[in-house]
DNA sequence: CGCAGCCTTGACCGTTTTCAATGAGGGTGG
DNA sequence: CCACCCTCATTGAAAACGGTCAAGGCTGCG
């Protein structure tokens, strides 16, 4: 393993990487044999900022990363930026595309990262020759879709304070899953983007985030996150739910928030903190 | 084609259907031929109220919609039950849960439903020898992924009337992809599926329909809908967002909400609805 | 006929949005 | 190297939309 996050490739700016790499990447590591370890892609580095895939645009390629942080987005009509997803390394993007042949939504890195390029005829092709490669495809589809139903309950969630936490729990997961500290982690996007993510103002984030580290699950600094009490946080973005059938044991009307705030020194449940 | 909703097979019970069948479905008739011809598959219906996929049963096949509508949903630790999609003729249901082989959602049926049984391993070796079912597989997941950023617009939008626009807009036009009249629809699923799915209360899709009724968008009659001004509708739909990054040109802060109100009988804007 | 679930409507309260201002951080150019 | 500008982040205050609670009407079924 041991792969930095984007330092590497100071030769050869064309880098190339092997499908026994993406197998290890997509954490397939058992199906990588000498079948496809001479198959071989090209790579493309995407700097901080930069387009790697723009809306509407005809979809020839799927994109593998292979380290980095990007953004999945829609643009409306009326030019409002809709974040669909953050893919990590593993994650491959555009299949979404392939229904009408036209990338449905656009990618943006958000740190300089790097993609492995998927001729999507040739990548098919490939995957009735190399069955590990079709099921790279398979399980990466799918996971694809059953993130997305992640995403949904993320947005299902009444209060912003939850929506947040589901959110920070999502990304340490997939950091832990990636061999990264579940602890601390670093949000590569700015507040507005989780606020587009999670479907609320960036200055309800802000507050949500101050309050989570009020309540005393997690500490901010910049963009830097330190989760002081996971487990308490997976509680407490358990409960609270409510639009629709809300069957949630919601507590007590205007009391709820924060069960645990006895060895805490900051702020009660909820009053307080506005007031302070 | 010709296909009613399910009131067919009166014959036998366990119909069968055929490859060219699903690809016809699917809408992709020009990939039927000889070679799906003679490829059959059980089928299985399912009454209305009737569970197909039970959250979390091991995945073993997936499920081609031929007829009907059934609900996705996630069933939450709290059990609260969170809509995730509504599947229609044509709609492949279960490829989500092939990442851990297990089914990440539950479906139920709205209606009376037949599903056509594509067991899980059979279908991907199936897809190797006849490339027609591999893109028919390839299509049904990119639908279904591009169908997920659909709904997450659905969710970005703010207010809970565009919201319901949006859901109406959507399902009238995947009707009138099916063949059937994109004006009046017929709302398959209770206002408390609708709301989970848009995630607002019950109530609040209520007086949503109501208002959109109001404005003379709609009209309402119990579960069936008709539009009688769909471009309005569209119109009304693409405005107002906000939450996050809003660039939309919002109009002047109390004011907006129903422009066309000019040859429109009801009430004006807002207001006016709350006091009727 | 009466019950049960669904839909609609009303009213109140609370969270979140919106508007507005300040401060910190990063990058560029003088 | 510092000044300056721009974007990002945080916080405050007021208004509004939507959630929750509650009740009544409707439909369909047993």
């Amino acid at each position: 393993m041991q792969i930095d996050e984007a330092k590497v490739e100071s030769p050869a700016v064309t880098a190339r990487c092997s499908g026994s790499d993406l197998l290890r990447w997509a954490g397939m590591e058992a199906a990588a044999s000498e079948l496809t370890d001479p198959v071989h892609f090209a790579t493309r580095r995407v700097r901080a900022g930069a387009s790697l895939v723009h809306q509407g645009a005809v979809l020839d390629s799927l994109y593998f990363v292979t380290s980095g942080t990007l953004k999945v987005f829609h643009m409306d009509v009326d030019g409002y930026e809709q974040i669909q997803a953050f893919m990590l390394r593993g994650d491959v993007l555009g299949i979404d595309g392939a229904y009408e042949g036209v990338h449905k939504s656009g990618a943006v890195a958000l740190e300089d990262s790097t993609v492995a390029i998927l001729p999507f005829r040739e990548w098919v092709r490939l995957g009735h020759v190399i069955p590990a490669f079709e099921q790279l495809m398979l399980q990466a589809t799918a996971r694809e879709l059953a993130r997305r139903g992640a995403t949904l309950q993320v947005l299902a969630a009444v209060g912003a304070e939850v929506r947040v936490a589901r959110f920070l729990l999502q990304m340490a997961r997939r950091q832990a899953l990636l061999g990264y500290s579940s602890r601390r982690l670093v949000l590569r996007m700015r507040r507005r983007d989780i606020a587009s993510y999670l479907g609320v103002a960036h200055e309800t984030v802000s507050r949500s985030l101050t309050a989570l580290a009020d309540w005393g699950y997690i500490r901010v600094m910049h963009r830097e996150i330190e989760l002081l009490d996971e487990a308490g946080l997976d509680t407490f973005q358990q409960s609270t739910r409510c639009p629709g059938a809300a069957r949630a044991p919601r507590l007590g009307a205007g009391t709820w928030r924060r069960p645990p705030a006895a060895t805490l020194p900051l702020h009660p449940p909820r009053a307080a903190a506005a007031v302070a």
